[in-house]
DNA sequence: AGCGTCGATATAACGCAGTTATGCATCCAT
DNA sequence: ATGGATGCATAACTGCGTTATATCGACGCT
C-alpha cells in the first residue's frame, strides 16, 4: 500500500507530530490514535518503532532537552562570564515559556494519559538515566558558564559542579513557578523576581554587588533587543 | 446494608486511602476501583462524594498544601529569622521528600491516570485559584519570615513578596531536581548545593558573609539535632 | 405508626484509551 | 524468481473513568 516511506521518516514524524499536538491541545493531546491519523498511519506505527507510548513520551522528553540545549548553545560566551549566566537563564525561561506543555513532559511534570508515572518509576534506573543523559548536557552549559565565573574572579573558588547546580536551582524553580501561573504575567516575573533573584545569587557566590547588577544590566538589555520589551 | 457510616466519613476515606496508595504505588495506583476497593465501597463513592476522579485528585493536592503549610508552621520564631529561613527550607525538602508522590501531585507535576492535564488546564481559572489559594498558606510563611529578616536590617529594604518568591523559587527548584534525582543523594545535596545555595541567596539578600554562614550554621545544628545527622 | 421522598450505594454497562493478534503486502537476499 | 522478514492496517482485547439504573435505608410528614 504504502511505498515504503523512507523507513525511520516513520520514527521522526511521530515525534514531530507528538509536540505539535502537545503544543496545541496539552497532554490530553498526546495518544496514539491521535499521533497515528496525523501521520497518516495506524497506531501500529507507534508499536514498531517505540514499543508503547510510554517509550515514545520519553523519545519527546528527550527531544525537549535537546531543543534546551540548542537554546543554551546558541548564547554565545562574552568577555562577562556573569551577564553570561544571566543570559543563560533567559534563554533557559524563553524556552520553556514558549512550549510549556513539552517542558511539562521533558522534566516529567506530566504523564499524558497511560500508564507510567514520572515520579513513579524515579526507581525505574534506566528511564532515570536516560532522561538524565540528555539533561546533562543542558546543564553542561551552566557548569561551563559557573566556571568561567570562577575563573574570572568574579565568584569565590568553588567546585563548578555545585556552583551550577545552585544557578539550576533557582532558575528552574523559578520558571516552574512562573509556568504555573504563580508569579503573575511573565514580564513582571522576571522583572521582579528573576533578574534580582539571578543577581543576588550571584552576589551571594562571591560577585560584587555593583559588578553583579552591572553584568545584568548588559544581559537585560540585550535580552530587551531580542525579544522586544513587550512580551509573555 | 451499611448502617449509614457517619455520612462524611467516606470523603475522608478516600482522600485518606488515596494517599496511603500514591505513597505506595504511585500516581498509577491512584484509579477509581482500587480506591473504593481499599475503603471497600464501589466506584461510585468517588462520583456521589466527589464528581469525579479530577475534583479527588484536586483534594488530595490541597491536602498536600494543607500538611506543607502544618509543617512549616511547626518552624518556630526564633530571634535569629535568618536561620529561620534556613529551617523553613528544611522544612519545606522534608515534607517533599518523605512524600514525594503526594507532592509531585499537588505541585501538579503528575496527573494519575485519568483526562486532565497539569498544565493544559492552566487555562482552567477555577483550579488554578483554588490550588494557589491553599499554596497561598504555605508561601505565607516564607513571606513573614521575609519581613522578619528585612525589619531586623539583615537584608535590604525590599517588598517581601519579591524577596519571598526569590527564595521560594531557589528551594522549591532545588528540592523539584533533589527529589528528580539529579543531585545524588539527598544528604550531598543538602551540604553542596541547598545550604551553600541558601547562604548565599541571604548575602544577596543583603546579609553579610559572615551572618549568613553563623545564622545557617544555627539551622543546621538544630536540624541535625532534629533528624539525625544519618539519613535520606 | 405508616408512607413518601430523597440521598447514597451496588451493579452493570458504555466509551475511549493503550495494547495485542492476525494477516497481508512489500522489500531484500539467494 | 522465490522465500523469508519486516512494516503496516484491521480488528479485537483489557482496563480505565464514567454513567445509567435499581435498590436500600433514613428521615419527615400526616
Amino acid at each position: 500500500m504504502s511505498p515504503k516511506p523512507a523507513a525511520t521518516e516513520v520514527k521522526a514524524k511521530l515525534i514531530e507530530a507528538a509536540i505539535r499536538l502537545l503544543a496545541h491541545g496539552g497532554p490530553e493531546a498526546l495518544q496514539a490514535r491521535k499521533l497515528a491519523a496525523e501521520i497518516g498511519a495506524s497506531t501500529m506505527a507507534v508499536y514498531t518503532h517505540f514499543g508503547g507510548m510510554g517509550a515514545l513520551v520519553d523519545e519527546v522528553a528527550r527531544e525537549g532537552f535537546r531543543r534546551l540545549s540548542a537554546n543554551l548553545g546558541e548564547v554565545e560566551e562574552t568577555d562577562d562570564p556573569a551577564a553570561d549566566i544571566l543570559t543563560l537563564a533567559l534563554a533557559y525561561r524563553r524556552t520553556v515559556v514558549d512550549n510549556p506543555q513539552l517542558y511539562a513532559v521533558t522534566f516529567g511534570q506530566s504523564q499524558p494519559s497511560g500508564q507510567k508515572a514520572a515520579l513513579g518509576d524515579m526507581t525505574n534506573e534506566e528511564t532515570r538515566q536516560n532522561a538524565s543523559e540528555e539533561g546533562r548536557e543542558a546543564f553542561g552549559y551552566l557548569v561551563r558558564a559557573a566556571k568561567r565565573v570562577i575563573d574570572a574572579g568574579r565568584f569565590r573558588p568553588a567546585p563548578e559542579f555545585a556552583v551550577a547546580a545552585q544557578l539550576w536551582s533557582a532558575v528552574h524553580g523559578y520558571i516552574t513557578l512562573e509556568v504555573a501561573g504563580h508569579f503573575g504575567d511573565g514580564r513582571n516575573g522576571v522583572d521582579h523576581i528573576l533578574i534580582p533573584l539571578a543577581t543576588a545569587l550571584g552576589v551571594g557566590l562571591g560577585d560584587t554587588f555593583e559588578a553583579a547588577t552591572r553584568s545584568a544590566q548588559v544581559s537585560i538589555d540585550a535580552w530587551r533587543a531580542k525579544e522586544g520589551n513587550i512580551g509573555t
